[in-house]
Formats: C-alpha cells, structure tokens, sequence
DNA sequence: ACCTACCGGTTGACGTGTCAATGATGCTAA
DNA sequence: TTAGCATCATTGACACGTCAACCGGTAGGT
C-alpha cells in the first residue's frame, strides 16, 4: 500500500483530467451567464450591471444618497473603481456629485431623477433575466447546491486571502 | 387554494428572494474565483488567462500554429476580440502572425520559442492554482454537482440564444 | 509648531472586451 | 463581365477594471 489513498486531500498536486474538464465547463459557463445577462440588461435598460449594483444601493439609501466609500464597501467595490464608473455615470446624468456637508474631504453621492427612473425602468426585466437564466436554468435541489457550493468557494477565497 | 402551486416552473414572474441571495452569491463569488485566477496565474506568470488559453491552443496544434479564424473558434472568442488580444501577444514576443501559405487572406498565428517557454512556465502554478480554489474547496459530490450546474445553465444559455 | 502618517478620493496608464465599420479577397448569379 | 455577397481579419471608438501615483486635509507624536 505505498502511498495508497494518499490523504484525501491536498495529497495531490494537480487536479485529474475530469476535475479539469469540469473546472472549465463551470468557470467558463458561469462567465457565459454573467455577459449574457450583462447584455440582456444593457438591451433592456441601456444600463451595465455595475450601473445596476449603483443605482440599487443609493435607491435604497436615505434620501437616495450615500457616500462614495461606503457605497464602495457596500457593493464591495475598490474605491478606484467606483471613481471611474461614478464618472461615466455622471456623465450620462444617472447620479451626481457633490461635497459632503458633514464629512471633510468626503464625497456625497446623489441619485438624480434620470438615475431613478432608469433603475425602475431596468428592474423588471433584470429580475425576470435571472429567473429565465438562472432560476428557471434549475432544479430546486440545485439552486440550494449553487448557494453551498459558492459558499465553500467563497470560504476557501477568504482563507487563501493573504497568499 | 386560489392559484396555489402555480405550475413549477415558468408560472412566477420574479425570482424569490431566497433564488436573487443566491444568485448574487453564486455570480459574485464565481466572478471573485475567476479573477483571483486572473491575477494568480498573472503573479506566477506574467499571463493572463486569455494569454494561457492561446497558448495552450497554440501549444497543442500541430506544427504549434493555427489559423487565426481557426483558434478563435477553438476557444470561444469572437475574432475581433482575439485580434486584438494577439496583438498585443505579438508585441510581447509570445505569438508571431504571418500571411497563411495555403489559405488566401489567412492569417497564421505561429507560437514562438518565448511563447511556448512561458506557457511551460505557467501550467504548473496554474493547475495548482486551479486545485487550491476550486478542486480543494468542494467536496467530491460538490465538484459533480458544479458539473452539472455548469451543464444546465449552459444548455439554458443555448436555448435562449437568439432572443 | 512641525513632521509624518494615514485617509478619502481622483487620476493616468494600460490591459481587456464589445460593437460597428472597414479592407481585402474569393464566389455566385444577373 | 460585373455587381453583389459572404468570409477572414483588422481597426477605432468606447466601456470597464486594476494598479500605482497623487492630492489635500486631518490627526498624532515629538
């Protein structure tokens, strides 16, 4: 029995063909789904989903208006990024900008009307996307695998987080 | 029992909001896996993952050259996107293109010594990679579900092509 | 008071992706 | 023959993301 059912895991080094093919099929799938979507929601709405996650959060925000790094937290977005996209954005009249009356040196975050209307407009048909990409996509009893599965994977990016 | 069990599938209009938490769980999280891949395999490498699937094409033709329309539907990529991408392969020295011998207007995509000793470079960093974050984060039963998952939102993405 | 270190936010450079338009070339049908 | 027409590939314009540098201002320590 030389080195016969070696540790069950890590003992390895590389993954097997069929761990390889299924690494495939599932990362490129999944990235399929999400530009599906991403083009789905731009025909529908003329928005991106990053326009999205913004307009969701200050929607939902008191007095439609945030902070730009605590929306960025709240997305989970780099700072650097959301800098970026909030230019586009104002230039396309979705949100402005202005100094924050309390903070220092902080930038406040408003949703303007345009903004608004364009999420309402948008969410209809992005909900429904998902059920006909996603959901509908399912088995119940694989939904509820989806959310375990991207939980581990999730568990295991936050532990090899600092390496 | 006014409209109760409304035909399994297809009869609700909107995800619940359990199936939107684990949708959004389940894309971000696979954006998050796709692109810690990114920049590991950029840390290991200097390659990105576009550049390590030419080369793995490349690596595996015969002659370690393909016809640019050839690769593109090889791996997936729309043609612009790929010309693109080898051009900026070609100025880092890893791909040469020249006119192809045997098709008129054909483009041939050749790998270079550099190319091919970067790819030899990164497959192994890779494929480790590939096992830490993926393989070793699900059980056995959770890779085969991920399979499947991926099989069936693919099939979905296929039948919802053309609308 | 001064130096430093951090903090919130922006900017520039660059790689990457999509779309639409453009050559360049062969095929086919009036 | 020639007027389309499809095909192979490239290009330009633009959106998006990351990284590193930067700016202005506040706070702490000496």
């Amino acid at each position: 029995m030389t080195e016969a059912t070696p540790g069950r895991r890590g003992g390895r080094q590389l993954p097997t063909a069929d761990e390889l093919r299924i690494w495939r099929n599932f990362i490129e799938t999944t990235a399929a789904l999400g530009s599906r979507l991403e083009s789905r929601l731009q025909g529908d709405s003329s928005l991106s989903t990053g326009d999205y996650s913004v307009l969701l959060a200050l929607s939902e925000a008191e007095g439609q208006a945030m902070r730009s790094s605590e929306l960025a937290s709240h997305i989970g977005w780099e700072r650097s990024r959301l800098s970026h996209h909030l230019g586009r954005m104002e230039r396309r009249g979705l949100i402005r900008r202005q100094e924050c009356a309390t903070v220092p040196r902080g930038a406040e975050v408003l949703l303007t009307t345009a903004g608004a209307e364009a999420f309402r407009g948008a969410t209809f048909p992005h909900l429904r996307a998902i059920r006909e990409l996603f959901v509908d996509a399912l088995t119940p009893d694989q939904i509820v695998a989806a959310g375990e599965i991207a939980a581990a994977l999730r568990a295991q990016l936050d532990v090899l987080r600092k390496d």
